[in-house]
DNA sequence: GCGGGTTTTAA
DNA sequence: TAAAACCCG
């Protein structure tokens, strides 16, 4: 009779240290093995064949993979359907009770839902943890139990309720001898998935005090190097904890870094909520705008050539590193929504295919923001002036010139639409929209 | 078996 | 942070 074992079902949580999951797992009383699937039905679905986000899972997968071995374990790294993968694990491995992270996305509780169900049909325990935010669910709730819509008073409670207790790490290290004693197994290379590498380093899965005393001041402006943290794909994948970050966020003099990990949270806990906000606006009525959708218009836009110049130098920043600067993701969705009048999805989905650290609930929430139609929306008639955005938060041009060099000749083209007509143009249609009522 | 101090756990 | 578990004389 084999030995029965505790699996712990790795997704965007890829690390061993202060993981909810993992920790759980080690002190099952059973040895533990890790598991990575490369899930294929999201995976197949990615148009480009060269993906920042896979060539990292790779990376990390391969680097967990490393670090298991010189612990005298093994991780169990597979490419399929997951359902399928657990029909597999479950007949080559006993296994006891699998332990695995919260994930909020709808695609993601479903899958979670299908693979317990099955588990419980064989008596296996499917035991799950928060671990990838700092409050969850209902966790931050209003006096009268309901959830938050609006971030400042969601930003109050959580900042009340963050004693030292709730980023404190989970001490996996402790009980790393409970780990399964394995010898290495194998795992599909990019070229077995049929993707390719692009090649380009990734950032530092770490961030200085001196950024976050200062992230206030920095953090607005493009052109500077190391402006924000550059953490986004290591949340995304869980390649640093969170609760390590915030702790440090915490003991910072600037606490403004902090409050962008609450809104982290916050997004999470409105989609959690939430879930028609992945394909609805939030605001029902926003969904009766008559987008133009001008599809000549959007190319442009997707290429860098609208003719304003922070616009074209965020989009070609995105298309070029697979990263974009948050200032300049507020100042083009905005331009997409509001002066060509393209519906925000359209965008939500271009960026999804782009962004190297793509949250859906953070894309989501931000696109939803720019088009007015989320929580904690600006007034529709509030619409960014793009020379002015680029005159305050880029006063030199510098990011500009980097990447749109030929802006100051005669090549560089024409704005595609004329602030002051798009603005109207825009208020008009949301007014339309939002009066019929 | 008991006081007390220290470590671990909780999520 | 607070309670429980552990350790030691």
């Amino acid at each position: 009779m084999p030995e029965t074992l505790s699996l712990v079902w790795l997704r965007r949580d890829l690390r061993l240290h202060d993981n909810a999951a993992l920790y759980h797992a080690l002190k099952s009383g059973r040895p533990v093995l890790p598991v990575f699937i490369f899930d294929q039905l999201i995976l197949e679905q990615l148009e480009d064949r060269c993906d920042r986000r896979v060539e990292f899972l790779v990376e990390e997968v391969s680097r967990l993979r490393s670090e298991l071995s010189q612990l005298g374990s093994a991780i169990v790294v597979r490419y399929g359907k997951p359902i399928d993968v657990w029909q597999e694990l479950i007949k080559e491995y006993a296994i006891g009770d699998v332990f695995t992270n919260h994930d909020y996305e709808v695609y993601a509780k479903d899958r979670d839902k299908a693979v317990a169900e099955l588990l419980a049909e064989r008596s296996i325990g499917f035991h799950t943890s928060k671990d990838q935010t700092i409050f969850e669910r209902d966790e931050v709730l209003t006096k009268t139990g309901k959830s938050y819509t609006v971030f400042t008073p969601y930003s109050r409670t959580w900042h009340k309720k963050l004693t030292s207790f709730y980023v404190k790490a989970y001490p996996t290290e402790r009980y790393f001898e409970h780990l399964w004693k394995a010898d290495l197994l194998p795992m599909p290379s990019l070229e077995d998935m049929d993707f390719q590498a692009v090649g380009n380093p990734f950032p530092e899965r770490k961030v200085s005090d001196k950024l976050l005393d200062n992230y206030k001041k920095t953090r607005d402006v493009p052109a500077l190097k190391h402006s924000t943290s550059e953490l986004s794909i290591h949340l995304r994948f869980g390649t640093i904890s969170i609760r390590d970050l915030a702790r440090q966020a915490q003991q910072s003099s600037d606490k403004t870094f902090l409050n962008e990990l609450c809104w982290r949270d916050f997004y999470f806990q409105v989609l959690d909520h939430f879930p028609h906000v992945e394909k609805e606006s939030f605001r029902r009525d926003y969904d009766r705008i008559e987008w133009r959708n001008n599809e000549q218009e959007f190319d442009k836009w997707c290429r860098g050539e609208t003719g304003y110049p922070i616009v074209d130098a965020g989009m070609r920043q995105l298309n070029s590193i697979g990263w974009m600067h948050n200032r300049v993701r507020m100042i083009t969705a905005s331009f997409l929504c509001k002066h060509l009048l393209i519906d925000w999805r359209w965008g939500e989905a271009y960026f999804g295919k782009k962004l190297r650290d793509y949250d859906l609930s953070a894309n989501n929430g931000g696109w939803q923001w720019a088009a007015g139609s989320g929580t904690d929306a600006a007034p529709y008639f509030r619409v960014f002036n793009p020379t002015l955005q680029a005159k305050k938060f880029d006063p030199k041009g510098e990011y500009i010139r980097k990447w749109v060099p030929e802006v100051d000749s005669k090549d560089y083209p024409h704005p595609i639409v004329e602030h002051t007509f798009a603005r109207q143009r825009a208020i008009d249609a949301y007014r339309k929209a939002l009066a019929k009522g």
